[in-house]
DNA sequence: CTGAAAGCGCTTACAG
DNA sequence: CTGAAAGCGCTTACAG
């Protein structure tokens, strides 16, 4: 910038001002600066100019994800991300992959780096630097997952409801047999699907078998392991809920290679690719994981314009489901063991 | 600093030895040190290090990609992100859609908060400022797909290969009319798979039908249209080849819909979810998006160590074949046309 | 309308 | 082993 202002026999803050727009610079002194700027390829320095702008102005924002390369994160990434945008704000973000220790420490260098706020999509509920930055002030926003308690910005979709709904609907059918498979059980998500399955054998009062449960199987393998392990059991489900995507897709490919996938029922909880195309083509819960991202977002620049200074604000989305072939499938008596 | 200097009784400097883990403070004050940056919460300010520290030591890096919400785009994401966490870099990273002026606009934003490197994935080859940046020394490494001219270290898939051999096995399964539908044909990519198609065309004498060739259909519902339209024409092809795995996702659609798709061969560019599963299976080049990331960022990151300084390099990835059903269907006879 | 001074929070030489 | 000074590239008050 010194150089800028040599080049054009101005002062540095002459420069500063045509850089930032600012009115009151006589025309002629500031096509001076600019042909100074282009002769020199003079880049300002966003790092000196957020570090002498204090207070800060709100220029980036931090995205915490499980993972970036899972669809359902980099939708809401993308939902966050067109907000900020829109709003002047880069994105600075990292996969934690589940790991508490991860978040902190991808938490720890965004609070470095100054972020004015960050989004955090599916937050381990024990991360205390989290908890330490949001008592400290620090804009966060919560999206997918809840905290222990409300301590920030809140949007997740209405997960129980939702899981009561798609679960209600195959008890509905007839199924007196079905299994939840679910992923980490620590993980907010994974609990409230269960509420919902609960819940909907409680309203009909079917009893629920606890052979039925699956915890931690998170991912495609275990998931399909899980299914496999079921259906040959000697009192196999026959009906599946699977409570989220990979669960789901490990839960087609295990019934598709027993042949089962005309034979056992399945509701899952997220869309997924070629839903339509399979066949039976698969119910699902459909979550809005762009609109997460958004909303996350439009409450993330709440904060930062100042506007908004009150409590945490829970916004809870509605995920309709997507009645489909695989959720219409009835009982199949072959698969119900009778008791002896 | 200045207030943990004070409550520790040091001066800044040896608040700056103790927060960088350099050696020679005793470890008394050390220890007061470590025990007033506790009390107070003190965090080292990212940028004023930055801005400090020259010549940079290496902490940010820019990650330009089409769509962070594109599988594709996200899995190479997640293969640079780690990469550079292992190098200790932080991911700025912003989505153009393909637009030249929005990677413009994000490039110089990058550049303006001094990122000490930047992965563009899918860059428009037009793109001056990126051209400059590069001439001007900034390390640039290129994924997917190559600028007009090797200028920036470069990590590609072996496109036209691997589009010839899809197409070649296609055309030895006796099919003759194999369609060709490919995304934007500016895009450097979808003229590569097209030249693959031609070369296995032309390596077996089998004229090129211009009437089969559909460009521009690089989303799902313009894909689904292509080849609705293709199917319903009077001279229908017997087999189709997607560029790109949004096109092949359009292409099942519409197959499934009009139930020719256990009639009409089908390869695919890029791995699709449930390829398995689907009836027919699929078969598809199988790109692996993930190592396309982490080799650019092995790349990225050998340039800043500056171990490596001189011409740009090109890395070439293989992209096996996945032989499916879908690429073995034989051509169907009721589907030619034969002449009048 | 324009500029000289001080300061943002750190690190790099340099002394001692 | 420890510290005082200068400087990184900007912006914010303040003067004029």
């Amino acid at each position: 910038m010194g150089d800028v202002a040599a080049h054009a026999g101005v002062s540095l803050k002459t420069v500063s001002r045509v850089v930032n727009r600012e009115a009151h610079v006589r025309s002629e002194l500031a096509d001076r600066v600019r042909a100074a700027i282009a002769d020199l390829g003079y880049r300002p320095d966003g790092r000196a100019r957020d570090l002498a702008a204090l207070p800060r102005t709100g220029r980036l924002a931090g995205y915490v994800q499980v993972d970036a390369a899972n669809p359902f994160f980099s939708a809401v990434h993308r939902g966050l991300e067109d907000v900020a945008r829109a709003h002047g704000l880069l994105l600075l973000s990292g996969s934690t992959d589940g790991d508490p220790e991860r978040e902190s420490s991808l938490v720890a260098t965004l609070v470095e780096w100054r972020v004015d706020g960050v989004v955090v999509a599916g937050a381990e509920g024990a991360d205390e630097l989290l908890l330490d930055e949001i008592a400290r002030g620090t804009p966060v926003v919560c999206v997918d997952r809840m905290l222990s308690e409300l301590v920030c910005d809140t949007v997740v979709s209405d997960n129980a409801d939702a899981a009561e709904a798609a679960v209600g609907h195959l008890l509905d059918r007839g199924h007196r047999r079905v299994a939840f498979l679910g992923g980490d059980h620590a993980v907010w998500t994974a609990r409230e699907r269960l509420a919902g399955y609960r819940r909907a054998h409680e309203a009909r009062a079917v009893p629920v078998d606890a052979a039925l449960l699956r915890h931690d199987v998170g991912a495609v393998e275990p998931a399909a392991a899980a299914t496999r392990d079921l259906l040959r059991g000697a009192a196999p489900p026959t009906a599946l809920f699977t409570a989220q995507d990979r669960i789901t897709t490990g839960a087609i490919t295990a019934l598709h290679e027993l042949g089962l996938q005309d034979r056992v029922a399945l509701f899952g909880f997220d869309e997924v690719p070629f839903a339509d195309q399979l066949r039976p083509s698969v119910s699902v819960v459909a979550q809005d994981p762009y609109g997460l991202g958004q909303r996350s977002g439009d409450l993330l620049v709440a904060r930062l314009a100042g506007g908004v200074a009150g409590p945490p604000q829970l916004v809870v989305l509605d995920a309709p489901l997507h009645h489909r072939r695989s959720g219409d499938l009835p009982p199949d008596p072959d698969l119900v063991v009778h008791d002896a």
